[in-house]
DNA sequence: CAAAAAATACGTGGCAGCACGTAGGCATAC
DNA sequence: GTATGCCTACGTGCTGCCACGTATTTTTTG
């Protein structure tokens, strides 16, 4: 069984997003397309992986990246793990460093935003398909960004978002302060003061600003 | 002339929004129904003006809130404006107090979240066709939540956004100190400081975080 | 033109967020 | 078994946000 689809043969896909208008949208689009073949559709990341089980030609998995409950991140590790062979692309509504930089280190293969076009979409397919990767200008703009900040700090590798920093950046988003935060979570306000730096340290923002523009790009609020 | 469609003839649709996927998606979801005609889409506001010009058989207009440029609410206005017999129907991703208000205020006819099914969407049409009004349910919810508020303000109007708040705003959200924006728009720290406390009433929120959640769910970022 | 809305500006004061440094307990992974 | 990562926690001090009140000038709108 070949990793990589063969130029001229059909191409399997597997599309997750929770908005039906958007998952309509891309079938539309690729309709005209008879290499892309939609072959199944999920509306959340536990549903992909259920599909993915009963599917194994499918090679590359569409998938939006701010689900509820599981995060379209989540589901890339995920089939990074069970289904090396699955190639990931990601959609999303925004290109911001950090949201970028997760989806390479969960696997991803490529990055397009959803303003992309019929064109644009299929050739993104197409190209991590066979095995090479895409990434939507805006998102290729980001990543030369990043890698000059990457560049300063000598591949400062941020490590991921803990469960207990999750939990504590939600109620930040929901406009709890810190008090109010040690005393839900019963622990103390130094050691919010201390999730909330780390935060800011791997979000790389420099207030609560940056904050919260990441917990919104993640879905984190719901 | 008739302002409402009359059951059993055709509804005929203007679609606005930015993103190609979503007008598909919108397409595809309506082609089963034959009363629900989409005549035209534009990808901005100012081209769904003209398009209203050169279209004047469009009963509903199904906009989307957060696009680059012209918003969504200041062309649900515009249309109000010049088309006052054209039903509008805003469709979103979110549904917090203050945007749901601002469609209202706008002349809304309508709110769809981005999450709705084929079945809602083409309820929602038909509904403000003949002139009534359709809200998913979230957004119904909202809108009881907000009358409570409202309540106790004694229908505080809130007013919109100005032009000057709005760019303080996309300031904010770019993670600068109030210093750095007076500034860079050669005003006092002081007027910063007003128009920040004013966005923050008119926005409803209680801090920093609010407004950037208002600032992100509007699009003010690009 | 008059009325309303928007943009400008000042003062005082308090509390929260954040920087920076430091460190112990605990689980898991190598 | 030790190394690594996570969660926990403390202290000090500064700065910037925000509340509350007030007011003038400019622009827009009816």
């Amino acid at each position: 069984m070949s990793a990589f689809a063969v130029p001229g043969t059909v191409i399997n896909l597997l599309l997750v997003d929770d908005h039906p208008m958007i998952v309509e949208g891309i079938r539309q689009m690729l309709l005209p397309e008879p290499d892309l073949q939609v072959v199944a559709q999920a509306n959340g990341g536990e549903q992909a992986l259920e599909l993915l089980e009963t599917h194994p030609h499918v090679q590359v998995v569409l998938l939006d990246l701010s689900m509820p409950g599981m995060s379209g991140i989540e589901l890339a590790r995920a089939i990074r793990a069970n289904w090396p062979d699955v190639r990931v692309l990601a959609l999303s509504m925004f290109h911001d460093h950090a949201t970028v930089a997760e989806v390479l280190e969960a696997g991803g293969a490529g990055y397009v935003l959803k303003t992309a076009t019929c064109i644009e979409l299929s050739t993104a397919i197409r190209q991590v398909a066979a095995g090479r990767t895409y990434f939507s200008q805006d998102v290729a703009d980001t990543l030369l960004e990043s890698q000059q900040i990457a560049g300063d700090l000598k591949a400062a590798r941020l490590p991921a978002i803990t469960r207990r920093e999750r939990e504590i950046l939600q109620l930040v988003a929901r406009e709890h302060s810190n008090l109010e935060i040690a005393e839900a979570l019963f622990i103390s306000e130094r050691t919010v003061e201390t999730h909330r730096r780390n935060l800011l340290a791997k979000t790389n923002s420099k207030s609560v600003v940056g904050l919260i523009q990441y917990a919104i790009r993640h879905n984190l609020l719901a």
